[in-house]
DNA sequence: GTCTATATTGTGATAGAC
DNA sequence: GTCTATCACAATATAGAC
């Protein structure tokens, strides 16, 4: 209604790159910590060291940024999983350089989890955005592209006699939730448990090790 | 500073149940489609079916009746895991036992751990909430009490040479990981794989027979 | 106990100087 | 591009009649 129709930040720009980046950062980082809707402009301002009014100069709203800062969140954690699992690689080898992937880069950033399950709980759009963000595929083209790779490869297994029957969509739900849901679930489970962030950290490191056999156990004859 | 000193919703009451329960039931539904921050007092009240300012009334401010709201989903899902655990059951038997509870309640309330999970990242002054909720003791005194007897039959197991050794907390961690995570991350694995609700039910219902096969056989020697 | 106002912030967004 | 000042309205909270 009242937009303006400000050339500011419309096309690509080359130059500046600098503050745009400053304020993504900061609203990254606020984003996760506060979740969409309880994050404040004015915090994300402070955090990037600028005006709040600059935050609409470059992004133009809220929502804007929001859709900058979960793409961004998403990014980080999804496109390096599809690329192992499409990958050539044997399938033992694919369990553990996924298991090593997510527990490294969870534990640089252990609210991740939280803050895009909680997006896509609260938000049902933000679906959409993900896979538009993923790949311009739809949604399905995704899913059977890479599980299809991975159905190759437990058929071959299955064949040799040496695994049993899975879906390649369970084998990854499985897969996934014993990587990530330990820093979804995190702050219960510290709680619960009553481990302090050293402690933790061992747990995540024990689980590096251990957790590779102990999925691929679960899937002998 | 200007809070009022109103008699009403201070000691326990008796009467009038009903209003404050309705209010306390559309609160719930609301915080968890919506999440604390992005839930509205207004559409509390509506689906409520009462003004807004009962809500004030009953439960003063909005912090309030999130919390009662937060408390109300922790011990729609933690209670009942806790006493399976330390019940005196087989292992097996509360393996699935686990695996039934926790796939029914939530398929009743698949946003139940979104929820949660987003509440204990975005407000971390919930996890002492929820312990104290849990029980009048100490954080650490829950967890040694359930793993306590937990470990006892892993060890029972491990000496009969039927299982190999696991710590009962990662015991736990995985068991719930795979109970949980996959309704935590339904909206992204509903997208990615491309199921609609009915798909995703019945996805749920083949977990429901394989799980507690899938999970034992991981602790297999 | 329940309602209709209304007070009082909080917060996203914009205007306009520099 | 970046700032200060301010607007407009959404949202929580309260007063006070019934």
């Amino acid at each position: 209604m009242r937009r303006l129709k400000k050339s500011g930040r419309v096309g690509r720009a080359r130059r500046d790159v600098s503050t745009e980046q400053k304020i993504l950062d900061a609203a990254h980082a606020v984003f996760v910590r506060r979740g969409t809707a309880g994050a404040r402009m004015q915090e994300i301002a402070a955090d990037a060291g600028v005006n709040q009014a600059l935050l609409h100069y470059y992004f133009r709203s809220k929502e804007h940024l929001a859709r900058a800062a979960f793409e961004r969140a998403a990014m980080q954690l999804m496109p390096a999983a599809i690329r192992i699992i499409a990958s050539g690689a044997a399938l033992e080898d694919k369990v553990t350089r996924i298991v090593d992937l997510y527990l490294t880069q969870l534990t640089h950033a252990p609210y991740l989890p939280g803050y895009i399950i909680s997006e896509l709980t609260h938000h049902p759009e933000r679906v959409r955005q993900l896979i538009a963000t993923l790949s311009g595929l739809a949604p399905e083209d995704i899913g059977s592209r890479v599980f299809g790779a991975l159905n190759a490869q437990i058929d071959e297994r299955v064949t040799a006699g040496t695994m049993r029957p899975i879906a390649p969509q369970t084998f990854m739900v499985n897969l996934m939730s014993l990587c990530v849901f330990p820093f979804a679930a995190a702050p219960m489970f510290k709680a619960v448990i009553g481990m302090d962030d050293e402690a933790f950290a061992r747990f995540i490191e024990q689980r590096r090790r251990e957790l590779p056999a102990f999925f691929l156990k679960a899937l002998r004859p």
